[in-house]
RNA sequence: GCGCCCGUAGCUCAGGGGAUAGAGCAAGGGACUUCUAAUCCCUGUGUCGCAGGUUCGAUUCCUGCCGGGCGCACCA
């Protein structure tokens, strides 16, 4: 199959179509030459199967239609088989095994031509064209801005942030957005909890409200808008106070969530204040519209939402008795305000306290009109921090850590990003801050990036000898053929697809163990091939296979955001 | 009580309607005159929580139960 690869598709989706095709065909014609009743015809799925002595790709069709062709599905796969059109991709070898599975074990040129396109696409190579430009947004963290990002607010942050990652290679029109909760009731005590500090700092004698922020970092707070302008606000009643520290706080915060965030290498597209949407009017609008649709109702003196008619379990308070709104009507205006702004598909990024949430928010999608479908929400669930073989308590009052900015200045940025993406986000976490911290074999992090070093060690060194590196187009691929080079080329050829899956999925994880196993069977090749001092066709083909290594390597390092070190 | 997540090897967890269920760590034994030994190779372990159901086939899907975690505000 020579340049029949596309390079908007994924490689091994190409290959697995072109195998589908066949056996359909097959099917047709040994219906119509007799072999085959067919009196309906079989959904043919090609499988990748888990033995590898069970070819490159099977399928159990034959199985499903013993039934209805009254005969051994081992009979039927003959048929099958000996209908096979010859064209496409080269097969090697055909068997029936088991029960009456097609084995397909694959000719390696199309591996040749894989590589081929690695070098040609280089850092796009994992890109494709899947998603067709689809409008996506990711929403994740969005944590207060009334206090320091915790560790569930770091995994959040690695999921989305791979997850927006793997769908823009996907080819998805993907965002990522941060809400900031700087408006309503918390940001209201936060305001009042600095003023306190602030007068404490002062000397005066002051009362700290009982349901304000304790946290040190609000004294840091305090004492930094003192030095700036404490005269000015010392000066103005205490309302108005409130008010400018509140301000101030968030805008503090703010900036040292986006810096921190920044470090760990997560750069939103939007920064959405849900300011701006109380003071444009957005959250009467959504009660407006509601009331207008016949969704509310007055009762206690409160306006509720009849979320229930949208399959939630109960109805919700949208104003409260006392004339407030509650936090879900600005919630609705956002999510509005998302598919107002063109996103075809919404998804939240939600901590395990929020799964109670799921139902409403839907509910409020649809009742504003829109696909309720169309808005996904995944949990994040806790992180348990195990220091010494022990889960590290995690209590404010001990000063044990539990922020964000200590995990990284502890692990550093690639291990804790690594190590979030190694558990599917729904599952409870265990975090070994030991383990991560370790520069050796136990730690899967270095595993992965001493893998791509290495590489990079051969290269160099090849350079160092005069070794030229060939010409991709040209050079013969077929001395590749240990099989510790065929399964390297194979991995490489599922990259696309792997990016695709874990896109659809919406599980960034997958990719942590695509890296685990590329840099396995990188490893395993290292041991058995020499690259350089080879017969120069052998070198020639290795270093070709070595580079396109790298080049993955370094792209799906790269979809993770961890670094993609040259030397280690 | 209701809802969500989880239950797979000693530990931490992947996987998933198919043919003999995997990885890492931990334990033991080997492999460096060579391109980085932060590596590789070999060795053992499973009632896939329990019970039903659907299926040619269930660890995977469905239901119930048991166990663990977390939610169930006119807080956000």
């Amino acid at each position: 199959m020579k340049e029949r690869l596309e390079r908007g598709k994924a490689v091994t989706r190409q290959i697995r179509e072109d195998l589908r095709r066949r056996v359909e065909e097959a099917l047709r014609c040994a219906a119509a030459a007799g072999d085959l009743k067919l009196p309906l015809f079989p959904t043919v799925t090609i499988e990748v199967p888990r033995e590898k002595d069970h070819g490159d790709y099977a399928t159990a069709v034959a199985l499903g239609m013993a039934r209805t062709e009254k005969r051994a599905p081992r009979e039927i796969a003959e048929k099958i088989v000996r209908h096979l059109p010859k064209d496409g991709v080269g097969i090697s070898r055909i068997e029936i095994a088991g029960p009456g599975f097609i084995n397909f074990f694959l000719a390696h040129d199309w591996l040749h031509d894989v590589l081929r396109l690695v070098q040609a696409m280089g850092s796009a190579y994992g890109q494709t064209e899947h998603g067709a430009g689809k409008k996506v947004q990711v929403e994740f963290v969005s944590a207060n801005p009334t206090g320091p990002l915790n560790v569930v607010n770091a995994r959040a942050a690695a999921v989305g942030d791979t997850l927006v990652r793997i769908l823009a290679a996907s080819g998805y029109d993907a965002h990522r957005e941060f809400y900031i909760n700087d408006a309503g009731n918390q940001v209201a005590r936060f305001g009042l909890s600095v003023e306190a500090r602030l007068r404490e700092l002062v000397g005066q004698k002051v009362q700290f409200p009982a349901d304000g922020y304790p946290g040190e970092y609000v004294r840091d707070l305090a004492r930094k808008v003192l030095e700036r302008d404490g005269e000015v606000l010392l000066g103005l009643n205490q309302e108005e106070r409130v008010r400018r520290l509140a301000e101030f706080g968030v805008r503090e915060m703010v900036k040292d969530q986006k810096a921190l965030l920044a470090r760990y290498g997560v750069e939103y597209e939007v920064w959405f204040s849900e300011k701006s949407l109380r003071d444009e009017g957005a959250a009467e609008k959504v009660v407006e519209v509601l009331q207008g649709r016949g969704y509310t109702y007055e009762k206690d003196g409160a306006v509720w939402f009849k979320s229930t008619i949208f399959g939630d379990d109960k109805d919700r308070v949208l104003v409260k008795s006392n004339g407030e709104f509650t936090y879900l009507v600005p919630d609705i205006a956002y999510h509005w305000n998302k598919y107002d702004r063109g996103f075809e598909t919404v998804i939240d990024l939600l901590g395990p306290d929020h799964h109670g949430y799921i139902d409403r928010l839907r509910a409020a999608v649809e009742a504003g009109g829109y696909d309720p479908r169309s808005l996904e929400v995944i949990i994040v669930q806790m992180v348990r921090l195990i220091r010494g073989g022990r889960p590290v308590r995690i209590s404010k009052r001990a000063g044990e850590f539990v922020t964000m900015e200590e995990l990284l200045d502890e692990v550093g940025k690639d291990a804790a990003r690594f190590f979030f993406l190694m558990r599917s986000a729904d599952s409870h976490l265990d975090f070994d801050l030991d383990l991560a911290r370790v520069q050796g074999n136990e730690n899967p992090v270095y595993y992965v990036q001493y893998a791509h070093a290495r590489i990079c060690s051969i290269l160099q060194e090849a350079e160092k000898r005069g070794v030229a590196f060939p010409d991709p187009a040209e050079v013969d691929l077929t001395p590749l053929a240990t099989p510790e080079e065929v399964e390297l080329m194979k991995k490489i050829a599922a990259l696309p697809e792997e990016i695709i899956e874990a896109a659809e999925a919406r599980e960034p994880h997958r990719l942590t163990v695509y890296a685990r196993d590329l840099a396995t069977l990188f490893h395993s090749f290292y041991t058995e091939c020499r690259v350089l001092g080879a017969e120069p066709g052998l070198t020639a083909a290795r270093l070709v296979l070595v580079d396109c290594t790298r080049i993955v390597l370094r792209n799906v390092l790269e979809l993770l955001g961890i670094s993609a070190p040259e030397r280690m």
